[in-house]
DNA sequence: TGTACATCAGTGAACGCGCGTTCACTGATGTAC
DNA sequence: TGTACATCAGTGAACGCGCGTTCACTGATGTAC
């Protein structure tokens, strides 16, 4: 039904309502996320941003409540898109072997393709708004309870208890999101020195994790 | 010649003007950390911090130039504390013996005596403005270079290139600064958690050292 | 297919408010003699 | 010690501006018949 073939009069360009209501809605995202990679988020307006959308400010409450409900959809977003990759990331076969490079470059794809969400996260994880904070600190700790989920298949960490898991992948995920935030913050020359050096610091992990006793 | 003896009539009452000039300028500085527990950096206004200090908006200018200014002092000051908890850290004989534990009880300590200042590191490490930030970051690699430096007279790390010694000293600060971002802004019940969970990841990162091939 | 009416995304004017910055000032503290 | 003048931290009025939110509206899209 949508641009398949231009089968009547109505091609692609008419759009109805609801569509055209939702790239709107998708408009005033973008156009947040793109304020938020020079601000954080309570110091953009409202206005600002229906400015940046190329809307009248009024028409802003046709789509969320306030800019608190537009930042707790942008923090969905970046997970949604987050937990796809890590998805992916699960089904490759390959992953099995060299689980560290792979990780990490699944990391760094992930930021190459979605760099405004990644940089959200990093800026409004201790940021100023708290339900915001709140939200983003629950999705991280859904992602660190995914990894040790994931964790359980490594025959390395056969025999730890659940807790020892949680505190390996809280640790890991910490350091994924740090590299993150590196990332999205700095010159793009130096990003291969810089993922370098997350992996080192992954592969120091892991060798921790050989040598841990569990449940001590 | 300060509360010393009520020597003459000028008891403590009097002050110089210089020293009522710094007493305001600190009231400034401590409004704006109380103003920053709730907000970020770039959604405080001059207003705010002056209201809060107690004194008129115009006030302001006879102190700092401009909001950013006073921002970097902020910085300076509060890794200035953090200086000093590692110069004492360092110099106290039992270090050697139970690092970790150690480490990690005297940035407890001083999460808790700077409360405000830790707080505002973890908030503006990734803030909204770029000055704040790059000056954080720097503070961050210079206090790296200090640890990095520190760690050398640890045997494990005898041999290591200052590549490796840097790539450790970089998660250890890592793993430092997410403790202290996470004590600073969750419920104190839950802090004799959260640091035992921090001293069981330093503790993985030394097995880790402990295992680590150098110069590979 | 054509007509009459309902829906509702987006408009534009208006409001009261807090903002950063300017300016001329006040009056207590400091200095020279 | 006493007097005359300089300094300057803090004041208060004023400015133009962007803010969030309200309101009645417009006109294209959707629906019922």
């Amino acid at each position: 039904m949508p641009a398949s073939r231009p089968r009547t009069r109505t091609h692609t360009r008419a759009r109805s309502r609801d569509e055209h209501k939702e790239l709107t809605r998708q408009a005033l995202l973008r156009a947040a996320l793109r304020l938020l990679s020079r601000n954080s988020f309570d110091s953009i307006s409202l206005r600002e941003v229906t400015r940046e959308a190329g809307i009248t400010p009024t028409a802003f409450y046709r789509h969320f409540e306030d800019m608190e409900e537009l930042g707790l959809v942008l923090v969905e977003d970046s997970f949604g898109s987050l937990r796809g990759m890590l998805r992916e990331a699960r089904s490759d076969p390959a992953m099995a072997d060299d689980a560290i490079r792979r990780s990490v470059q699944t990391v760094v794809n992930h930021v190459n393709d979605h760099e405004a969400h990644m940089r959200f996260i990093a800026r409004e994880r201790h940021g100023g708004v708290r339900r915001i904070r709140r939200a983003i600190e629950r999705e991280l700790e859904l992602f660190a309870n995914e990894l040790a989920l994931d964790l359980s298949a490594f025959p390395i960490v056969h025999g730890w208890d659940s807790d020892d898991r949680r505190m390996l992948a809280e640790l890991i995920v910490e350091v994924m999101v740090a590299a993150a935030a590196d990332l999205v913050d700095s010159d793009p020359a130096t990003h291969p020195t810089r993922v370098k050096r997350a992996e080192r610091q992954l592969r120091l992990v892991t060798l921790g994790t050989l040598a841990w006793r569990p449940k001590r």
